[in-house]
DNA sequence: GGGGAGAGATGCCGC
DNA sequence: GCGGCATTTCTCCCC
């Protein structure tokens, strides 16, 4: 255990990506309180000192510290302890390890940003460059307008002059996108002084109840689904061998 | 490369938990596109064969496949390829890693489920059980109430035997938990055919465009923090010995 | 830093 | 499976 803390402290002091694979449980207290009993895990300290412990399924960390928490590495009794403190976010997390199977650590660097194809805004851009992806009169004003009353997603006129205030969603459109899209026409129409304001969702589906509710409030829905420029990996595509 | 290629392929069909710290660039393909040009990362492997890639920085992975990928392992040209695919959800994701700093492996079991107090439920309940915290004269009814109409935190009446519909935030409350609320009372009001129905919101605080719309639809807020039972690290309490 | 909204959101529960 | 909704949401962008 102490060779395992001098490593991990080591690591810390240098700024490395730490990885420890051990059975611990897990205390926090900050915005909620949280226990996690017993278990193996793998905890990450990054460089920027974020700490994450993440169980052996699933996608999210089920305890973790913000960045720019301060980390303490002990041992008494046997057993490795972490404790990691954010003290202008009020946060304190502890780690008690009973065993440690591994501990690895590197200096990282890495400064790329991800590039995504096909978000919300994808799906706007698309839309008001082919305005006939969702009417074949509609005539496009702006995009991704950010104003006092909402960030409106597509904003323009149909055949009779109705301005008309399109909310795109990459997913299922459910309640919530029929009700902010409530909200932009109420503003607009509180605005402009008009009542001949038009809304509409595009989206690739809605939910049942979101579609009544659109029916409700005379918003109307075009099934787009958001754009994929690269459509790789087809069916008859070879792969790599698999082991 | 070749050596790190057995190494990881050998975990995978032993179902361990594998962590790589590589250069690499990422792409993925499947409810989107993305690329990831190349930068120093952790890859993740777990034994349900979720795959994350963690940069040194930030919480979230910045690439991830969902449970129930298979992953492939080659190496070519010197580089290591990791190949991850879900069918089911036509998903894909290649990994191409110039370098790999180091690899690590170990069979996790982990079945322990967190425990958390503070989260919005506990705050209804905390609301239901003493409800002189949001009005000396409110008689809660129901909590948690999953109905047609909508999952209504905290049902009433206040001292005029008016209905009221409690929502609970646990955070900030924002403009959509304003209509949220809404959409809850109108349905109510519409169910009931009247219209002495409130709507009131709990959280420890309200922005002020939320504020404005819960007063233009004649909605209270009520200050109220979550619950925590457990305030521990006080401030005089002494800490582990740092370094 | 607050406010607003998207996310390849994730995860949970209920039907 | 879908639907509705919270999340220690996280992250980004704008004011």
């Amino acid at each position: 255990m102490d060779s395992f803390a001098v490593q991990i402290r080591d690591a810390i002091r240098r700024n490395e990506t730490v990885v420890i694979g051990c059975e611990c449980e897990v205390e926090y207290s900050g915005r909620a309180e949280a226990f996690l009993p017993m278990g193996e895990r793998l905890i990450i300290i990054k460089s920027d000192n974020t700490l994450l412990v993440h169980q052996p399924e699933g996608n999210a960390p089920i305890n973790y510290m913000k960045p720019d928490a301060k980390h303490s590495v002990a041992v008494e009794d046997g057993r490795l302890y972490i404790r990691s403190q954010n003290l202008a976010l009020k946060e304190y997390l502890d780690i008690n390890m009973r065993k440690v199977h591994f501990v690895n650590s590197h200096a990282l660097k890495d400064g790329q940003k991800i590039q995504i194809i096909g978000t919300e805004k994808d799906m706007s851009e698309m839309i008001y460059n082919n305005p006939s992806l969702i009417s074949p009169d509609f005539r496009p004003l702006s995009m991704e307008e950010h104003t006092k009353y909402g960030f409106i997603d597509v904003f323009g006129y149909d055949k009779d002059n109705n301005l008309v205030i399109v909310e795109c969603k990459r997913y299922n459109a459910d309640l919530s996108a029929v009700t902010q899209l409530r909200r932009y026409v109420e503003k607009m129409k509180k605005l402009k002084g008009t009542a001949n304001i038009k809304g509409m969702i595009a989206a690739p589906k809605i939910t049942s109840n979101a579609e009544q509710m659109a029916k409700d409030w005379g918003f109307s829905f075009v099934a787009v689904e958001p754009p994929k420029y690269k459509e790789r990996y087809k069916k008859d595509q070879k792969t790599l061998t698999h082991f």
